[in-house]
DNA sequence: TCCATTTGTTAGGCAACTTGCTTATTGAAT
DNA sequence: ATTCAATAAGCAAGTTGCCTAACAAATGGA
């Protein structure tokens, strides 16, 4: 009822633990956390207790007495992620600080939420047995699906890009399956925390996260929180009024490394050089060598993603743009895009790869894991 | 240097004082602060000794004994709030809470920072001791801006709307005549927060105000707080792509009666019925009766606006979006504009009117300066 | 008049930190 | 080897900020 939780002292200490990627010592914590040496000692002493802290040695070089060194142990508990792709499904093995310990991925088998869902359940269980974590119990699975949320956290609608036409329950298989809690988010918002969180867009608050390759769309964060939108459909810029509706319910279907529709529109013109293009990479080096009809496709497209950024830039006016996807994901076409942007608007922002490429919805679904994971530890204790 | 002030009993208890219009009295300060009587009762007595609170009367009429009601009074401090506009000046007195009890405003004199700035101290001053609130110490001013802040909080860039040029610090005539704290912020990003406090845009933590007046501009909140942008160009929606730079820098202009860029273009078409129309109800009237030259502009006007909140729905999706400036405070001009953007997103936004009309930029500077004094009556107690 | 009810006030207590002190180690200087 | 300065570890008492419990005071209605 009432506001406040107030974070206690060992949830604090927790927290900067979990940030850790090295085993730290408790005056480092105490300064860390500004609090004072007893509150730590109390603290991890009952983070021990519960099986979320392990002493692994002793500082030493330093004058003076050598301090003990406390990390998460991997025993705490593991984290699942899985990316729901078109074409491609992934999964991931972590721990509760988020480092992977296993990853795998395969092509999707078959179309359809069901069908999905037991394929990823049995590669998710295989990468776990075989990671070193398959004793570890498994605190959390992250999600990501290629469709919008609804409000219950559990229900998927327009996952069209998996001919999941109707909304479909994407949550409660995986926890009837590990008897786990589970948590799920779009592909994008997940791809634009993942850049943030050990990306391009690091360090950064408020930026953009474009995808451009079955389709366009775009992934917004503002001050550290992803906008959503009223209807989900924030970043949904294959609607924006130069384009209409042209490209439109499959734009979020940006992970597919087949289905580009820029290589589809170029194989389905003519006048080419020998065969059209088969990979984006072809493209581009013939439109650099000037050929005709490669030249004129990339130039478009190029002057269609500068639309959209600037758009984006007119409305939010981020620092960065971060492009991906299949097409975005290419230094030629960002430089061409920059040019053509700044000449349309008079705070362009930077513009810069992905940092992370078709893997960064997976790495957004272990960053939710590990959030999810972390709250419900802070929870044990007050609730 | 450590994170958290955790906001100390007295300061939640003047909290919520501060946003209540009636006296309350102390058991309905414990369970809307979910603190116990004994606290609220050591809060109210501290927060009496520094002269912000006072025992008004008693409750009466239930049964049992009749409580004691509190109050913050007015001597306890004034704000005071700036709208510098093109063509009109506006200014307000208000109490802690951010209730007026003063208001006045007159046609800009002379352009220019240092003129405007003279005149609007003058203006304040007189309207000050006009009010009951002459002998009350004064605790903050909130100035609204026609440009872009910068990151020290007192320098104005691009205030081209007043024919200030260069860079022109406004704060700190305000702070040397009152000697008081100052705080500046752009008239549109005031007006949205404006809209959410008093206006339109109640209970709402996301949505667009979208101001159509001598340009066009848009004041964006996310979760309840402004989106400034990385070059403070967040909401320049003058600046999307299908318009190029056509109507530009003065496109923040919104609050001007005068100089609406719809108006001019009418005077400068040929073809009426008699002179041209000289207000924008004129324009309407003579539109919705089908006359020729008036139905075409407003047609293309309510295109163009369509056109622009397709896009902001197309990057951030907002639930609603307030319409409000010279031209579109204007429920013809709604209506037809909303029934555009419907036609070209599949998940538009309800528009209304603005509450507050040209009023808004100022009732934000009064939001600001509540705001900021609040503040700095908290870090009194823990600073 | 008495009573149920609600407010006002005091007293005592507890949780979570703090500061200040003593003790235990450690690397380097003598 | 011994000593010293520096740092960590651990203990004791004090402070803060809130709580619950209990009771006194005031009020409308039976």
């Amino acid at each position: 009822m009432t506001a406040a939780a107030h974070a206690s002292s060992a949830d604090q200490v927790l927290d900067v633990l979990l940030h850790q990627t090295e085993p730290v010592t408790r005056p480092f914590l105490a300064t860390s956390c500004g609090l004072s040496r007893p509150t730590i000692f109390a603290a991890i002493q009952q983070l021990e207790q519960r099986g979320l802290v392990q002493a692994v040695g002793q500082q030493s070089g330093t004058p003076g007495r050598s301090a003990t060194l406390y990390e998460v142990p991997e025993g705490a508990g593991a984290l699942a992620a899985v990316d729901i792709g078109g074409s491609n499904l992934r999964v991931a093995i972590a721990d509760l600080r988020g480092q992977l310990v296993g990853e795998q991925h395969e092509p999707t088998a078959r179309p359809g939420g069901p069908a999905i869902v037991a394929q990823a359940i049995e590669l998710l269980r295989s990468t776990l047995l075989a990671s070193r974590m398959a004793a570890v119990p498994l605190r959390t699975i992250g999600v990501s699906v290629p469709g919008v949320l609804e409000h219950d956290g559990r229900t998927v609608r327009y996952a069209s890009n998996i001919d999941q036409f109707e909304p479909f329950d994407f949550a409660t298989p995986f926890a009837d399956a590990f008897d786990t809690v589970v948590i799920l988010d779009n592909n994008v918002n997940l791809a634009a925390m993942a850049e943030r969180w050990r990306g391009a867009a690091r360090e950064l608050s408020t930026f953009a996260v474009v995808a451009v390759g079955a389709g366009i769309g775009a992934g917004i964060v503002h001050e550290g929180r992803v906008m959503r939108g009223a209807h989900g459909a924030a970043g949904e810029v294959a609607f924006l009024p130069p384009f209409g509706t042209r490209r439109k319910v499959d734009a979020r279907a940006h992970d597919e490394a087949g289905g580009l529709s820029l290589l589809h529109d170029a194989q389905s013109r003519s006048g080419w050089r020998g065969d059209p293009p088969t990979t984006v990479e072809d493209l581009f080096r013939r439109a650099a060598a000037g050929e005709r009809p490669a030249a004129t496709l990339v130039e478009e497209e190029c002057a269609r993603i500068a639309s959209v950024i600037a758009s984006i830039c007119a409305v939010i006016d981020p620092e960065t743009v971060v492009l991906t996807g299949g097409v975005g994901d290419n230094d030629q076409l960002i430089a061409r895009a920059g040019s053509l942007t700044e000449a349309m608007i008079p705070f362009p922002p930077t513009l810069i790869r992905s940092g992370l490429g078709d893997r960064a919805s997976l790495i957004g679904a272990v960053h939710l894991a590990a959030q999810s994971a972390k709250q419900e530890l802070v929870e044990d204790t007050s609730g």
